[in-house]
DNA sequence: AAGCTTTACGCGATACGTAACAATA
DNA sequence: TATTGTTACGTATCGCGTAAAGCTT
């Protein structure tokens, strides 16, 4: 038995479809449907009916799933108890893309493992499923069932073609947003979720023109011109070089905060960042 | 991660060997070598000191070993359970060699599982870990804590060369026993247990001459008049062609008992050889 | 035709067994 | 020298991705 299958089965029955859960699981959609006829060989049984518009679980198969939940749970935290063994004491640590690439690198974290997840919510999921010891998430998104402690804030930052002629202003308000095209990743996204929350919140307008997936490459349009976009500061911090302009965006805020289960591995990780900060 | 790695690793540590662990796996040891390898870099922790004279549990394979068991035990049921779920409610029974050759043939069990394993006490073991939902062992070995079933009793039958000429006699006495040489499986065997705990309770000198791992051709050393072996009478059944002398053993008798976790499993198994029985 | 899954097939990685090697008592 | 574990290597199987082919709506 492969846990890696049990795992995919999880997705499978989440996204109600085999094509969804490869492209989350980043396989090809004819390599899932294999591993789950392998599933239902092991087993012997039916897991799932398929139909033209995705798939139906049925009584086993729900079954399944949740047995599958708790066993991958079950083996996700032997896992972090080997590690916590380890004489390194080696965490692993989950956070968003922007965090790994623009603040972890700050510290010394060599001895431990980075988890990247595109979204807060999945971060706090990985934690609650012991894939990780700690999250780093949009504090936004805590939910108050673990404990917490805010490490930094920032702005959020427009990314602006040129030809707007936007650049000399020092703060970009919503109401100037309202008059541009606008470029989001497409859901599951902290920035989305925010600026969809922010507008309702305050009726502002948005003209969103394109939703882009995770990993296509937002920059692009936005130096074709054909619209604006808003990513927290740490990432625009990378983009200086590009031939478009960065202004902070008036009234919203990020707030990154570490979340874990318990208060030891909390601290344990914050001394990590506190003693071993290179500068 | 393979399930049938921390399988393989139980069997290490239980056994205490590498190599032993591979023998009764039926793997080669340096394939087992490296499953251990993989383990050890999975979880990027060292599980075992190899020594010269076998391998030492270190704190973290002790800590790997107690929760891969539940794992393996967790995952076990969940198989039981979908099979359970299945319109055949095909049952998985455990069973000796000689029951699944010439005992479970009676019955039409196409639409269930049969395991074998060489010993009742590991039928037991199978049994308390979910792999299988019924076992049917020698009762002798029953400890009570299972619900069971009676099913038969039988003598057990010594074969000896015919130049011992002792064809002639209806029972085997123990006193004649002692005088020729035996030849016996070598443990862990239910028939090993039984004839050495025979033989201490009634103060027998058995001359055992030579001891046969599994998989061996005892009867071979019988034919060629190294010795006499003794066997449960459904084995000898099968060996009538062969040139020797067959003759009951005198105080010596083997009862098949099923067992199982609960009354209604059992039930549903003693159903099942009631309804099937071919003729 | 569009949207989903399955089948076919080639390729690369994985895992096995055999054989040779290393280490220790 | 016997016992135990490791390394090396050839081979077979497994699992992936691409491409093409069913199925329903």
């Amino acid at each position: 038995m492969n846990l890696e299958w049990l795992q995919s089965y999880i997705v499978i029955v989440e996204e109600k479809s085999i094509t969804k859960a490869a492209e989350r699981l980043n396989i090809s959609q004819p390599a899932l449907s294999k591993q789950l006829k392998g599933l239902e060989s092991e087993y012997n049984i039916l897991l799932l009916n398929r139909t033209t518009k995705g798939i139906e679980v049925t009584k086993a198969g729900f079954h399944l799933y949740n047995q599958a939940k708790s066993l991958i749970q079950q083996s996700n935290l032997i896992k972090l108890e080997l590690q916590e063994m380890n004489e390194s004491h080696k965490m692993t640590i989950g956070c968003l893309p922007s965090i790994a690439t623009s603040y972890l690198p700050n510290f010394n974290l060599k001895n431990h493992c980075v988890f990247i997840q595109n979204y807060s919510k999945a971060l706090i999921h990985s934690l609650e499923n012991n894939q990780v010891n700690i999250s780093l998430i949009d504090n936004y998104f805590y939910d108050g069932s673990l404990v917490k402690k805010d490490l930094f804030s920032e702005k959020y930052v427009a990314l602006i073609p040129k030809k707007y002629n936007l650049g000399q202003l020092n703060e970009l308000s919503w109401k100037i947003i309202e008059e541009y095209p606008l470029i989001l990743h497409s859901s599951p996204c902290d920035t989305y979720s925010k600026i969809k929350s922010h507008a309702y919140n305050n009726t502002i307008n948005l003209n969103i023109t394109k939703y882009v997936p995770f990993g296509d490459f937002l920059y692009g349009y936005v130096l074709s011109g054909e619209g604006m976009t808003i990513v927290p500061q740490l990432i625009s911090q990378n983009l200086r070089h590009l031939d478009i302009d960065l202004i902070p965006v008036e009234d919203l805020e990020l707030t990154i905060s570490a979340v874990a289960k318990t208060n030891k591995i909390l601290n344990s990780f914050l001394d990590l960042i506190q003693d071993e900060v290179i500068k």
